[in-house]
RNA sequence: GGGCCUAUAGCUCAGUUGGUUAGAGCGCACGCCUGAUAAGCGUGAGGUCGAUAGUUCAAAUCUAUCUAGGCCCA
């Protein structure tokens, strides 16, 4: 008769269930934190802790999270919590960036034509109500994922004090000099009178008049194309924009491709030798010769004669040139483009742009006054060919800009625009040594910004926008003159503190100003406000004044900025320049940068692509762990992928830990910390090398969240999981666990290393797996006293005391016994000589020295190879291992094999071992 | 077109200053177990280290070019 054991046994034991059903746990894990204050709680506890502050970079409130903010936010929490785990106060403040053009997109849309009857202030509050309900959307997202921060108390960039803040900021740059009022080519709507922003011009083609245009030269060209001649040389230029020419100031040629002179006859034409062939086919030229070749290069300064008036254009060297099209000498208008802009300013070309807000000619254009550009292109085409200067008319059909509103073509013209010089008040060469005062990570993020700043042009900072911060300069009635004191920019920052930027649109100048303001340059009394706004990048860009320095748990400057790689141009640049403008120094110590996320291809995600992830669906199929583990296994230095495949293969990960987890709480069901912990010296050896094992993971562990390497957590946890525990230690433990009698030392020994590796592997996968671990820290066994919450504990401390190395050595040399004896196993199992390994019998054949290693393990090998028996035996001719049937019968209880099974009339069917457990 | 960056098994990652048959985990295949059971264990198969050319006694590792991809400019 068979008797049943199973009750006999101490088997595992839990309610922590092996299928999270993460989307539907994680939200009440949200709400005990949420009810009990848990971060509230973990930020005083940490008040008077040393400083690691992870200032955040605000995202824009415009739309849902998408994957890559979900990956920025959980990178960043990883870091905070870390750093707290760690020992620090890394309280951490999220904030929005709400001002902009996005935002005023939005509700323009919305709004449709009832726009026009709004004022300004109305467009505004609705931008506000945009904002705001899309920060509210954003935070239950981020919170979602498990995020920890002052979500109560954010920042927004449209708070009242934030919005006084960029005012007094921007004011110290008005005040120290760097500030200054210039032209900048914009693109501008004549049918709106406004300029537009890149997003609201589309690109759509459009019939173009195209003209070859000589331009005589005066500088004499003898040295650089020597010839006897005395025939006049021209140089040629092709533009699709005859309107331009008018405002034509330049030439611009390529330093480095090669020019050529050529004799046509009776003149002597300069252009690019690899056009040469097809341009001369245009004018209908067959007899030419080459006279000269030289590079671009050497004619720089060189000047010509404009061909409508008495001006000079000047030729001049520009790198964007090209041989596509053309003739590769580039009429430049530094009025009517952005490269000849550059051009211009780099030259130090006026930037002349003679077309007023309709579009049309102003007074001082001869020939053209009045005319609208679009309509004068004919008639300039008629007056260079009365000018003998056009060579060849035709028309082109191009990609050219349109309004995104009125669909009319867009022109670019130079209007006034507010700067922040790079040199006044040497912003770039502080900048420059600033950024090598921060610890850039990677590394080449230094070399990305420092290029940058290098050779970027002065900010300009001002919009022809609704929805910002205005410049808050005025403009004396009389004079003209723009006003900006001291005095003034404090009143405008109170009002601002008090009553929101939006006073400046509800106010006359008189009741911004302070009482009894004079100009200072005229004296008189009546003054006019700016109407630009501030470039957004701007008000994020003073987020440290508005943040760190403004609240105590914070500090400035900032431990880390944490960002994509695109801000190296955007906040982390914008942030460089404001602080060193107006502190000196970066307001960061370190940046640390991360890829893009991409597909499993490595390509970009795009809705027409069909590629796109969203951090919903992930969270909803999978929970957020499984998105945090992702994020945490990537490596994201390089780009990051994501695909199905990847994140099934996490949640396989992720389940696997989670089943360790379940392993180890099943098996401490019974045990109570405070009086069942057997003492080091006491444990048996395997246990001590689990608790070596340990603490080299602790080390390993904690370093890899030092250095930000989560990846390495990630790797090393997953294999300590299945390699060192679940398919070593574990394996062995279970006869100790469940067929040990439950008080036992041996049973006590191994549970006292579990709890050990439990508590460890719950705090050291807190930061990532945060609902998973407090999950799990709810339900650990003896934490009576302790925090309430995982996140309130620090990371477990390596103990000394438990490092062996030579202990360790001894044991590395019995697994690869072992993985000798698994393979022998297998064979035998192949032969179905065995099933379960308990069924076998080994023989160690070994050489001396391994004999004598092995001799003192004798006892404890069956049980370390979960085999019934082991037997040592010497060998010259090295190793071997045989494997056969286990004697004796199968002890029903344990399921060992033993001659003993049989011997006790009470129990049959058990061995001496069982017998004697069960008559304890 | 320019600046910065990336490329190692199906997936995620290791590969110290160039030095033996390039590693791990997962996945996969096959098998075992049925006392972690929508689990656990074992064995095994997978890579011309993006391509090419070079430096070297020796290259995944150094150099150049190319290809594919990413970010930022134009």
């Amino acid at each position: 008769m068979k008797m049943d054991y199973r009750h006999t046994l101490n088997l595992p034991k839990t309610d922590f269930p092996m299928r999270a059903n993460l989307a539907k746990r994680e939200p009440e894990i949200l709400n005990m934190w949420e009810t009990r204050g848990i971060y509230g709680t973990l930020s005083r506890q940490a008040r008077e802790r040393k400083k690691y502050i992870l200032h955040d970079g605000p995202p824009y409130a415009n739309g849902n999270i998408h994957i890559g903010t979900a990956l920025n936010k959980i990178l960043k929490d990883f870091i905070v919590k870390s750093k707290f785990m760690a020992g620090f106060n890394s309280h951490y403040v999220p904030g929005w960036d709400c001002h902009g053009l996005p935002v005023e997109h939005e509700v323009e849309k919305s709004l449709g034509k009832i726009k026009a009857e709004l004022s300004i202030s109305e467009v505004r509050k609705r931008c506000r109500a945009y904002a705001a309900r899309f920060v509210d959307i954003q935070r239950g997202e981020f919170k979602r994922l498990g995020v920890f921060g002052e979500w109560e108390k954010p920042y927004l960039t449209m708070n009242f004090g934030y919005q006084a803040t960029i005012v007094r900021e921007f004011g110290k740059f008005l005040l120290n000099g760097s500030v200054y009022k210039g032209k900048k080519p914009v693109h501008w709507c004549p049918t709106c009178k406004t300029a537009l922003a890149e997003a609201e011009v589309k690109y759509e083609d459009h019939r173009s008049p195209s003209i070859y245009v000589k331009f005589k030269m005066i500088s004499d060209i003898g040295e650089v194309s020597p010839g006897p001649e005395e025939k006049p040389v021209y140089v040629i230029i092709w533009t699709t924009t005859p309107w331009t020419i008018p405002a034509n100031l330049a030439i611009a040629l390529h330093p480095d491709f090669t020019y050529v002179a050529v004799d046509i006859g009776l003149e002597i034409y300069i252009l690019a030798e690899e056009l040469l062939e097809t341009v001369m086919k245009k004018f209908g030229v067959g007899n030419y010769r080459v006279l000269g070749k030289f590079s671009g290069r050497r004619l720089e300064g060189l000047k010509a004669r404009h061909p409508l008036y008495e001006r000079e254009s000047i030729i001049i060297l520009a790198p964007y040139v090209t041989l596509d099209v053309g003739t590769g000498c580039v009429h430049t208008a530094p009025g009517h483009g952005q490269e000849d802009y550059e051009s211009g300013v780099g030259y130090g070309l006026e930037i002349y742009s003679p077309v007023d807000d309709d579009g049309r000619f102003t007074q001082d254009v001869p020939f053209f006054a009045g005319q609208f550009v679009f309509d004068a292109n004919s008639a300039v085409n008629q007056k260079l060919a009365e000018a003998g200067a056009l060579l060849k008319e035709e028309v082109m059909v191009h990609s050219y800009p349109h309004c995104w509103r009125t669909n009319d073509p867009i022109i670019f013209r130079a209007t006034e625009q507010w700067f922040i010089s790079m040199e006044k008040t040497g912003l770039r060469g502080n900048a420059l040594k600033s950024i090598n005062e921060v610890v850039w990570i990677p590394p080449w993020g230094r070399d990305r910004i420092y290029g940058m700043i290098e050779n970027r042009p002065d900010w300009c900072v001002s919009r022809q926008r609704a929805w910002g911060i205005p410049i808050t300069v005025f403009y004396c009635s009389s004079c003209k003159q723009a006003l900006a004191t001291r005095e003034t920019l404090q009143k405008v920052a109170d009002l601002f503190e008090e009553r929101g930027a939006d006073v400046w649109f509800e106010e006359e100048p008189i009741h911004l100003l302070p009482d009894g303001t004079r100009c200072t340059h005229c004296g008189g009394g009546q003054f006019t406000k700016e109407t630009d706004i501030l470039d957004v990048w701007f008000d994020s860009g003073v987020s440290y004044a508005a943040v760190l320095e403004d609240r105590n748990e914070m500090e400035f400057p900032a431990s880390l900025y944490l960002e994509g790689s695109d801000q190296h141009r955007g906040w982390f640049h914008s942030s460089l320049l404001t602080s060193v403008g107006t502190r000196g120094h970066a307001p960061y110590r370190s940046v640390l940068t991360h890829g893009f996320v991409v597909d499993g291809e490595g390509k970009k995600m795009s809705k027409s692509a069909g590629n796109v992830i969203a951090p919903g669906e992930v969270i909803n199929k999978l929970g957020a762990d499984v998105l945090r583990l992702w994020v945490s296994a990537e490596d994201y230095k390089d780009d990051i992928k994501i695909s199905d495949e990847i994140l099934k293969r996490l949640a396989d990960a992720y389940f696997r830990i989670r089943n360790t987890f379940r392993f180890l709480l099943g098996n401490l069901y019974d045990f109570d910390p405070g009086k069942d912990r057997v003492p080091y010296p006491d444990l048996y050896e395997i246990d001590r090398w689990a608790f070596h094992r340990l603490q080299k993971l602790i080390a390993r562990v904690t370093e890899a969240y030092e250095r930000f390497e989560f990846h390495i957590v990630y790797h090393s946890v997953q294999n300590f999981c299945s390699v060192e525990m679940s398919s070593t230690y574990f394996d062995i433990l279970k006869d100790r666990l469940y067929t040990f009698s439950s008080g036992s030392n041996g049973r006590r020994s191994a549970q006292t290393a579990l709890y050990e590796i439990l508590k460890a592997l719950t705090g050291l996968m807190a930061p990532i797996l945060s609902f998973t671990a407090e999950e799990v820290w709810q339900v650990l066994p003896g934490k009576e006293g302790k925090p309430e919450s995982v996140h309130l504990t620090g990371f477990p401390e390596i103990k000394k005391e438990y490092l062996d190395g030579e202990l360790n050595e001894r044991w590395e040399r019995i697994w690869e016994i072992r993985a000798l004896v698994t393979k022998a196993l297998e064979e035998a199992r192949k032969e179905k000589k065995i099933g379960l390994s308990l069924d076998a019998q080994v023989h160690l054949h070994l050489p001396e020295k391994e004999y004598l290693f092995l001799q003192p393990y004798a006892q404890d090998l069956k049980s370390i190879l979960i085999v019934s028996s082991v037997t040592l035996h010497r060998e010259e001719k090295g190793m071997s291992v045989g494997v056969l049937r286990a004697n004796g019968e199968k002890c029903e209880r344990c399921w060992n094999y033993d001659v003993s099974v049989g011997t006790d009339s009470q129990h049959p069917t058990a061995c001496g071992r069982c017998v004697e457990t069960l008559k304890g």
